[in-house]
DNA sequence: CATTATCTGTTCGGTATCACACATTATCCT
DNA sequence: AGGATAATGTGTGATACCGAACAGATAATG
């Protein structure tokens, strides 16, 4: 037995109805997500769609000279492979699992046969759709107005909202290459913060000491967005926490989150 | 020569097959755009869906201390208004006339009827959401590392794709305002692309004189976009002509079709 | 333990952009 | 026509970020 988190964690899958959930469950399948993985490439096909219950994946999108940058920061929150239920197929960007754990993944014709059913899965996930337009949206005005500092707290903020802890696994390498700057940038900034004693890093581990003191430093960027968010997937906040114990995919008891079982699409 | 322009000179509009077509043609109400005109504020709720013919609309972000950016640029190839079949109401940008000209309406509920169909306006209307969405992305990408002479290069060509036209109204100050630059930058790099001889300006009248050249000089964001664009909304189905009382517009130049961005460099 | 690889800290010069101030010119208005 | 307004041009210094090179420190490995 492996303990594998519950699909329920992921909070799209947990916001469906209990009966468009149950039609969905016997074809969700765990997938270990492992740092470094990539879902998709630019220009290619993606076959599942993905709901992340304790990983971060990254959208990254990728330039000819070598520079990248990240638009988005997808965890239990959101799913990826939006592409497929929107028309296109495959998208301009790369999904790169950027903090190893565990997502659900169901096949394509799967998926598209419950979502062209036109109901509350559809209204989800537009409703999700929206929401990370806005957190690209608003990736673009920061990364044009704000500085590295103030976007470093962004993006620690970002993670650990996702992770649920306050400790990350990234080296400043990395983390420049998702904002798309300069590896010496980000030690100095990070070099600041431990300073002002808000974070603790150490060879790719970095603890957060001071939430509130990382919200006070952040651009309004991230409120924006998070704000967004619990507006438009307000039960996002629902945090059905615990892990069940769960071996292979096949037989899962359906668990029922009581209270949650309405549609988020209260258009 | 002050026609108003067929509902059909509107890309999105023009793709519909006929029967959708006429569900939806007799709400469709011309609307007269002006400059400046905004159709929505952030966290305003929109009552129409805008399918502009001639005019161009800006998605722009502002913010606390006064800045702001674009991060999407709405023509006769594009619709206002997603936040409404999205299932958000309301977005956290707002909408802002550029470029005067005509767009024909449609209110919510009559538009939503028809959307709820779940038929060939939906689909449209998802993949267009999706080209919108890698606009944005490229809009961050470019944000962070090209220079403000190839996102006026950028900005440009944007314009003039949607206006069928080589002349443009605007400022370097208005310029200024949708990159999030200067105007002293803009005016700057304006003076360089004047120099060289692929624009002419004078006192917010812009004359691109080598479109060639100015691809030459701008990043390939530009082109990114484009291609995706001309992947997910083929000008399809009714082409020019049939029911196109208009026939004799242009329409966007030349479609490329090089790959998309190849999958080099970090991560 | 020694070696290697990885991660972090620091420096230095170069450049793009910014912030501000002000001059100049074209267009608009009465 | 003449004055007001809007649009553009220029200059000066400050600053944030870049590019590259290198040094120290810690973990990983054999």
């Amino acid at each position: 037995m492996i303990n594998i988190p519950s699909p329920r964690q992921n909070q799209l899958l947990n916001a469906l109805p209990s009966t468009e959930y149950e039609r969905l469950q016997p074809h969700l399948e765990p997938a270990q997500m492992s740092c470094g993985d990539i879902l998709y490439e630019p220009g290619e096909k993606l076959h599942f769609v993905y709901f992340p219950t304790d990983c971060i994946v990254s959208q990254l999108h990728a330039m000819k000279d070598g520079g990248s940058s990240e638009t988005a920061i997808i965890g239990n929150e959101g799913a990826i492979g939006i592409t497929l239920f929107m028309g296109g197929g495959t998208m301009t960007n790369r999904a790169l699992v950027q903090s190893a754990g565990y997502a659900y993944r169901i096949r394509q014709p799967l998926f598209m046969q419950e979502f062209n059913r036109h109901d509350a899965l559809l209204h989800l996930l537009l409703r999700y759709t929206q929401a990370l337009i806005a957190q690209m949206a608003q990736t673009a005005v920061c990364n044009r107005h704000h500085s590295v500092g103030q976007q470093l707290c962004r993006r620690l903020l970002l993670s650990i909202d996702r992770l649920h802890s306050n400790e990350l696994t990234m080296t400043q390498e990395l983390i420049a290459n998702m904002l798309g700057v300069r590896r010496e940038g980000i030690t100095e900034a990070a070099g600041k913060l431990q300073q002002a004693g808000l974070i603790n890093y150490n060879r790719g581990h970095i603890k957060v000491l001071d939430r509130s003191g990382l919200e006070a430093r952040v651009c309004e960027c991230y409120h924006v967005v998070k704000d967004e968010f619990d507006r438009l997937l307000p039960l996002s906040y629902h945090d059905s926490g615990n892990d069940c114990l769960y071996a292979g995919f096949a037989n899962m008891p359906g668990r029922r989150s009581e209270g949650v079982t309405e549609s988020a699409g209260k258009l």
